[in-house]
RNA sequence: GCGCGAUUAGCUCAGUGGUAGAGCGUCACAUUGACAUUGUGAAGGCCGGAGGUCCGAUCCCUCCAUCGCGCACCA
């Protein structure tokens, strides 16, 4: 044995050799006879790493905590799978990637457009992905690679899809317009659970609405922190049994705003407190989750009062357009000005602001995909709150350490209807399709082909606003350029059949697209612009100033223009050359080059609008999608679809992950076999954002718990106990401590003094003793071996020694501990007994035999410590699993410990 | 406001109803030994505070303090 154990050499070599093996497969296992075809089996998915980077020390420790369980149960002869995986991480990685973009090269993802930018994001991620993959593995763990998973992958996406339709079929799944929280930096909604409240300091005022009857003041006092949103407020709610203002409950008074009006209905609901501000509480059902409760509760109407921007909407010149703190100010100081407040004191408020963009958080009422958690469903009608609850108390979940039960319950009892639909690019599209015509919803509509309805690239005649009819104009260089990026991105969409305007701008845009992709245009001169007659060639002030009366009716179908053509003319052609191609090119991928005007009639006449009524226009070269299916919309008989443009939030696809893993929706072979998974081991920060989801869409997909026992292990701190974080300097990396000391020795460094649910201090210094102990087991082996007798062996006398006994002791001791997840007693405890027992005791107690000893008696003791060693072996083999292996190599040639019975 | 966790040696943490243990650190001695370091030994703790239950409490109960965390509220 080589006098020094090379960490770095060895840990690669055995990894690649138990790959190589294919013992990380179960199936495999049983096919060369390691397993029996009929065990217990024993399944655990890991929890998928977001590919926003590298792993860091949590990681490093789910992984240690899940090996250990899995070689355990592995040596135990456990038909055992790890199914290996990453998560896309919708919004993290979105926003990752995206300030990279905007600190490398100052665009941010708007200016690449939505298919130049998720190139971006898919490179990073797989790039992501690459690095974590390689992490993983050089952390030893035994997972079975050919079953890697990732959330966005194909088959994950027919799961999400499955799992949509479902719930959606089963009512639990709707489409509403509700307050959501709204990320103004990020401009998406997100979840309850993905907001993190920051304590500010900020003015509590006490006001009063004027009486618009009279001027004078409203009877009730009101409290508030946020002035800007009480043009909003549709009532004011006061406790039921509060004496002070009982007389005014029912009634609705007319009241001045700062000089907007409104109305306010005086309402009783019992969440009002009495005691807090004046007792009297003005609700604003559109920018405050409580009041749209309360609002709903009364059947209040709600006004929107604040745009997408945090930017005020009403009608109200003080405050129109300013952004939410400025127009506060402003409220104030009108407020103060007509004498109606009463009172401004500082109070320290919870801000809530978005987790991944740090942006305010602003409620607003949208129509967002939801799902309900309150709503009876299926043969039970129970509710997913009902179902989330008894998967732990009858279900047979059991939550590690207990304690995490109440929390778990805590939340669920907490719980609102969960908004799934993000406003963002990454992730799972919204597998939902609206009619472009009625706007019906059809779920996972069946898309046969597509039609892209492009604009033609700018011309000069464009560019100086000159009306355009039939004349030829070329296409000038920004045009161009236009219409090369719109073919790239054009160029990955399966076209078949590219049919043009024959007038020249839209002709040769169709040429470069056609060049680009290897298609031939078909021209088509009922594709043409309308013409223009006498306006043709003249600029719009020219247009304005000769046919003030015909131009402001210029939208109107029949409205004569210049003279030779309508709308209506237009919209007659175009719709039949669509029709007549849409026939002749069924099933084809068609783009469609034409003019604004033509695409505006098109559109128009598609989407069903009324007469006059046109949609916006579009930009130059810029392309439209329309999506055929197979079925016809139920409601309006029309064929054509656009997708829903938002994407899902990404725990929905997390939420599939115990069974999306093992295949469903199809019934494989793993699924029966290995679910419900038997343990699901992560980090107690996402007791929420993941095993509330798993469990909830288990039991309504999978109608069961997803796994049986939950075991939570804590965070990983700096050894101050502070979080590590690039800012601070304190990241202690797995992967460089893995080079330093061996994986093994992390490994053990993460798993002794961490117990279930605590967090865990961490230092170099912890770790390079596990190092020592690396080294020292490493030197027993070789003082072993340098004993080794010549010759034939005799059969060993060992069984029954004290010694043995002992060992077997130990043995009982550290399976049942790791069978109770004490993962560190039992490391502790190994650890003890190979350096202080083994290597400082009965080793240095039988040096002199070894030394003095007849041949008999040598070759007795070496047989001895052998079992000594090979057992020990065996048991650390969980905990460290490289330098075990490598020991026993040289022991037991030929066999491997990693699949040695336990 | 509700709830949870922690408080044990200088540091990081185990632990048990019968008046305490590990690792690291410190000190002394030994050792070129199978050991890129190891061995032997030592010092060091009224087990956060106050009550209670018990023959006996670091452990069980109650209250308090400090630190940390979660949830809710936040007009």
């Amino acid at each position: 044995m080589e006098p020094r154990y090379d960490v770095n050499e060895v840990e690669a070599r055995i990894y690649k050799m138990w790959e190589d093996a294919g013992w990380f497969d179960p199936e495999k296992c049983i096919e060369k006879g390691v397993t029996a075809p009929d065990a217990e089996p024993f399944s655990i998915v890991l929890p998928p790493p977001n590919v926003t980077g590298t792993l860091h020390m949590g990681h490093a420790a789910m992984l240690a905590v899940e090996d250990i369980m899995v070689r355990f149960a592995r040596m135990n002869g456990k038909r055992t799978l790890w199914i290996p995986g990453t998560d896309h991480a919708a919004i993290a990685t979105q926003s990752k990637v995206e300030k990279d973009i905007v600190k490398a090269e100052g665009k941010n993802r708007h200016d690449l457009g939505r298919e130049e930018f998720l190139k971006r994001v898919r490179a990073f991620a797989q790039e992501s992905h690459d690095t974590i993959v390689r992490q993983v593995k050089r952390m030893g763990a035994s997972l079975d690679w050919s079953r890697e998973a990732y959330t966005l992958d194909d088959k994950r996406e027919v799961a999400v899809r499955t799992a949509f339709k479902t719930m959606y079929d089963l009512g639990l799944i709707y489409r509403g317009h509700r307050v959501v929280n709204w990320d103004v930096k990020g401009q998406t909604t997100i979840s309850d659970d993905e907001i993190v409240y920051e304590e500010r300091k900020t003015k509590l005022y006490t006001f009063r609405y004027g009486l618009l009857a009279d001027g004078s003041k409203f009877p009730i006092p009101i409290a508030t922190t946020r002035l800007e949103t009480k043009f909003g407020d549709t009532a004011v709610a006061v406790h039921p049994s509060d004496e002070r203002y009982k007389q005014y409950v029912g009634k609705t008074f007319d009241v001045d705003y700062c000089g907007t009006p409104i109305t306010v209905k005086v309402i009783a609901d019992e969440s009002v407190e009495k005691d807090f501000g004046t007792g009297a509480l003005g609700v604003t059902p559109a920018h405050s989750m409580i009041d749209w409760e309360i609002a709903q509760r009364h059947e209040l109407p709600f006004k929107t009062i604040i745009d997408e921007f945090g930017k005020m909407t009403v009608e109200n010149p003080l405050v129109h357009g300013k952004k939410t703190a400025e127009a506060r100010a402003i409220a104030a100081d009108a407020l103060r000005a007509a004498g109606l407040i009463e009172k401004e004191e500082e109070i320290m408020q919870n801000v809530a602001t978005a987790e991944r963009t740090g942006g305010i958080i602003e409620p607003l009422p949208k129509l967002q995909w939801f799902i309900a958690v309150n709503k009876p469903f299926g043969e039970k009608q129970k509710t997913l709150k009902e179902l989330m609850k008894s998967g732990v108390t009858e279900g047979g979940i059991k939550i590690l350490p207990e304690r995490f039960e109440r929390v778990y319950f805590n939340w669920i009892d907490n719980l609102r209807d969960w908004c799934i639909s993000r406003q963002i690019w990454f992730g799972h599209q919204v597998p939902v399709w609206y009619c472009l015509h009625c706007q019906t919803p059809q779920i996972n509509a069946s898309i046969t082909n597509h039609w892209y309805v492009m604009r033609h690239g700018q011309t000069d005649w464009n560019k100086e606003e000159r009306y355009m009819g039939h004349r030829e104009i070329p296409i000038n260089e920004t045009g161009h350029a236009q219409v090369v990026t719109a073919a790239e991105k054009l160029s990955d969409k399966g076209i078949d059949v590219i049919i043009s305007s024959d007038l020249l701008r839209c002709k040769e845009t169709a040429e470069i697209v056609g060049k680009k992709i290897g298609i031939a245009p078909i021209f088509d001169e009922r594709l043409r612009e309308i013409d223009e007659g006498a306006w043709e060639g003249l600029l719009k002030s020219e247009v304005i100033e000769k046919y003030p009366d015909t131009w402001k009716t210029r939208t109107d179908l029949d409205n004569e223009r210049g003279g030779a053509e309508t709308w209506r003319d237009v919209s007659k052609r175009v719709h039949e050359a669509f029709n007549e191609y849409r026939q002749k090119y069924k099933g084809k991928n068609v783009l469609l080059v034409t003019h604004g005007g033509s695409i505006g009639t098109l559109e128009a006449g598609l989407r069903g609008f009324p007469e006059g009524k046109i949609p916006p226009g579009k930009d130059h070269a810029s392309f439209m999608e329309i999506e055929i299916a197979e079925d016809k919309c139920p409601q309006c008989g029309h064929d054509l679809y656009e997708q829903d443009p938002d994407t899902l939030d990404t725990w929905f696809s997390s939420g599939l992950w115990p069974f999306s893993t093992l295949g469903w929706p199809k019934k494989t072979k793993d699924l029966e076999t290995y679910f419900p998974n038997s343990v699901l081991e992560t980090g107690y920060d996402i007791i929420f954002f993941w095993v509330a989801r798993m469990i909830l869409m288990s039991e309504v997909l999978m109608g069961g718990i997803p796994f049986r026992r939950v075991y939570l292990h804590g965070l990983v701190r700096d050894d101050k106990g502070r979080k590590m974080s690039k800012s601070l300097g304190n990241i202690i990396d797995p992967l460089t401590m893995a080079d330093k000391y061996g994986a093994d020795a992390t490994r053990l460094s993460l798993i002794i003094g961490s117990s279930a649910g605590n967090d865990l201090k961490l230092s170099e210094d912890r770790i390079r003793g596990y190092r020592n102990f690396s080294t020292k087991l490493w030197n027993i082996a070789r003082f072993i071996q340098m004993n080794k007798p010549e010759g034939e062996l005799g059969a060993s006398t060992a069984d029954g020694h004290v010694y043995i006994k002992e060992l077997n002791d130990v043995k009982n001791a550290v399976t049942a501990h790791i069978e109770n997840f004490e993962f560190h007693l039992a490391g502790e405890k190994l650890y003890h007994y190979v350096w202080h027992r083994l290597a400082d005791e009965i080793i240095e107690q039988e040096k002199t035999v070894l030394r003095d000893g007849t041949p008999e008696e040598k070759a007795e003791r070496y047989a001895l410590l052998t079992s000594l060693l090979l057992g020990s072996l065996k048991m650390l083999h969980p905990f460290m699993p490289f330098i075990t292996e490598e020991i026993w190599q040289i022991f037991r040639p030929g066999t491997m410990l990693m699949v040695e019975r336990w």
